[in-house]
Order: C-alpha cells, then structure tokens, then sequence
DNA sequence: CGAGTTTGACCAGCGC
DNA sequence: GCGCTGGTCAAACTCG
C-alpha cells in the first residue's frame, strides 16, 4: 500500500497557493505534474487519479497541484498500510465554507474526535456505493484542509473529469451545490462540524 | 418520500 | 488482558 501527499491550493477566496513549484502556473497543472502524478497513480492507484480530481477542483473554481517532493511512500499508519489499499492524501487551503468539493457524490457516514485534533474529522463514502471513501479533517497547524481518498472509484458520475467543465450545469452538480454551498443554517453546521475555518 | 446528515454505539487493532 | 483510539454502522432526524 502506497500513499501519496498533495497540496492543493484552493483559490475561491484566498490567492494563496499551498506551494505551487517556479515555473508552473497557478492556473493549470503543468505536464511535470501530470507525468509524476499519472506515473504515480499508473503504479499504486486505479481510482479516479489525482490529474482527475485537478482537472475538478479546477473546474469548480480550485486548483490542485501535485508536488512530487510530496508525495510519501509508506506514510500513514502501518495498520492502514497493511491493509494493501491504495490511499492517497490531499492537502488544501480551506476556502470560505470548508468544504472541498472535488466533483464526486460523496455520502457523509460519520465523524470523530481525533485526539489531539480539535477538529473532527468526518468520513464519506461514495454516495452511489461504489467503493470509494475519504476521511476530511482540518490540520491542527494550519488552516489546511487534508482529504484522504481510499478504495476505488468505480463510476465517474461528473463530467468534470473528462470535460474540465463546471458540475453546476449537471443535475447531480445541482444538488451537490444546493447541499454544499447554497444552504446558510447548513454551513453553519458545517463550520461546527469542521471547526471555525479562519 | 427519497437522499443525505447527525450522533451514539459498537467493533477491531494496537500499545502498555 | 485491558484500555485507548480510530473506523464503521444504523436509527433518528432534516431537507427539498
């Protein structure tokens, strides 16, 4: 089992990027970046790729960028490791609601208190059940969103990851920014569920 | 009414 | 063996 680290700057309120390497743009993932990520993700994961979920935070107003120097062989705890999944873990500036949306359906089915973390951390599935899951908390240094993926997305249900389009026009994307983004008392619970996002 | 969220309970792995 | 911790389940609840 492998995991790779990636910082993603998310742009929808602050121009701060988590590290985006010279000589990239901030607008587009470079072929430096497409190559380490798609040799990465050709090698450890079959999922949807990391180019996949760039090309969707870039298309809803994120940009993700992959630094190799980031990405960690064998990172994360062994007992996670041992289980012989692929896992890879993002890391984003969190935006005004603290939210990543990285164009998938996912269906919230929990959350914890992580010691020594006062954020919860909460764990989605894929709402279509394929298989898919992520863990979202909120790093306890800085106001950085991690995102863990694991399992296998089996289904592409947006046509962010193929097209580069905006998922508002979608139905599905509807109503991921209804429930998301459009719902005030929901942020709020939100923001109580993520902790106040600076 | 269906889909998603919340939240307490339960289970399994790990360290001591 | 026991306690702690993280991950998951499932019933109740909310919302469109």
């Amino acid at each position: 089992m492998e995991e790779a680290v990636i910082k993603i700057g998310c742009t929808n309120r602050s121009s701060e990027l988590v590290g985006p390497r010279e000589g990239s743009t901030p607008t587009q993932p470079s072929d430096d970046h497409k190559t380490v990520s798609n040799r990465l993700i050709s090698t450890v994961y079959s999922g949807p790729t990391i180019v996949d979920i760039q090309k969707a935070l870039f298309a809803t107003g994120s940009y993700a960028s992959v630094e190799p120097g980031n990405i960690c062989r064998g990172v994360g705890k062994e007992r996670e490791m041992n289980k012989g999944e692929s896992k890879y873990t993002l890391k984003m500036k969190c935006n005004g609601n603290g939210v990543a949306d990285d164009g998938y359906r996912w269906r919230k089915y929990g959350q914890k208190i992580i010691k020594n973390n006062p954020n919860r951390r909460s764990y989605y599935k894929c709402s279509p059940r394929c298989g898919a899951k992520k863990q979202v908390e909120i790093s306890l240094e800085d106001p950085t969103l991690i995102i863990t993926y694991e399992g296998l997305y089996l289904h592409f249900s947006f046509p962010n990851f193929f097209s580069g389009q905006s998922h508002a026009d979608s139905p599905a994307g509807k109503k991921l920014k209804t429930r998301e983004e459009e719902k005030p008392h929901k942020l709020d619970d939100r923001q109580k569920q993520y902790g106040p996002v600076p």
